[in-house]
DNA sequence: ATAGTAATGATATGTTGTATCATGCGCTCC
DNA sequence: GGAGCGCATGATACAACATATCATTACTAT
């Protein structure tokens, strides 16, 4: 992600949340870019220690919390509950579709990738679901992977 | 889950463990009851408060969790990661194939199913992922969903 | 300018989970 | 049957993740 792209997206970003009637603050845009840049998913508190080491004034872990609750409402951020960590979401720049995210997550470097589930996979899981019993309400998986590189790396 | 059933669940767990080299003490026992009597899935706190209303007993959460790392590492006992909390395998009783378990939670009453997901889904899900440039190494799956009767009920 | 609302700070506390060292309990081997 | 061993549990401390609540600051609109 270089800067170019940073710029476009936060661009993006804070048009979102006019839209939505919210404001992208600096604080919000500042805990956004952090997440953006981050190779990793990165915990609440994970996020306030490196708000300080960006910034020379610190963030409280509340405040941190409270700001990605916003983020995620907006659609910016996903949470992994797998991991308690949270990602930016990958669809800001592009029109960003507000489908229920799937995430790909490396058991080794950690790196996860938001990916698209094909409407015939996600129909099928519907109609097993509906056999079962229960009406598919919103569904985030959060597929436990190796990546190709981790994978060529020595084991 | 009625006396007999239980009965027949648990003298089969131990069968699972001593195949294993594992021992289900009575408190492992105990907790592995707590939770197939249980209607929903419990925390691990939850249980320590079970196990002391239970048996004028306490234990303490510590042993909790040591417990069920043993019962999880037997697959008698699933973690459910978005809800932080556990349940007794459903499938004790008949021969116990080792599948990742897959999990339809109800969003209302919090009651959670486990249920089987077809072979060609799973392949499905993993050419997917292999084109994102992973190896799907373990999916458990956790559906968020809303189960028949509490949508039948009053919304 | 002022009142109202949204955002953040500060503090406390709740919940989930791990680390570590001590104690107890059952087993085997002689 | 007692000594030694390994597994299971107890006890205590603390780390990591998260929310509740009330105070303060900053923005916004009239």
């Amino acid at each position: 992600m270089n800067k170019q792209q940073l710029i476009r997206i936060t661009s993006k970003a804070k048009d979102i949340c006019a839209r939505s009637g919210g404001r992208l603050t600096e604080k919000r845009q500042r805990v956004l870019e952090l997440l953006l840049l981050s190779d990793t998913p990165l915990s609440a508190y994970e996020l306030s220690d490196a708000y300080g080491r960006a910034s020379e004034e610190s963030m409280p872990a509340m405040s941190v919390y409270r700001i990605l609750k916003f983020l995620e409402d907006e659609h910016l951020v996903h949470k992994l509950n797998s991991a308690n960590k949270y990602v930016a979401c990958a669809h800001i720049a592009r029109g960003h579709a507000h489908e229920i995210p799937q995430f790909l997550i490396c058991g080794k470097c950690q790196s996860a990738k938001e990916i698209a589930i094909p409407t015939s996979i996600v129909d099928d899981l519907g109609k097993l679901v509906g056999r079962a019993g229960y009406t598919l309400m919103n569904s985030q998986l959060e597929l436990q992977c190796l990546c190709d590189s981790c994978s060529m790396s020595a084991s």
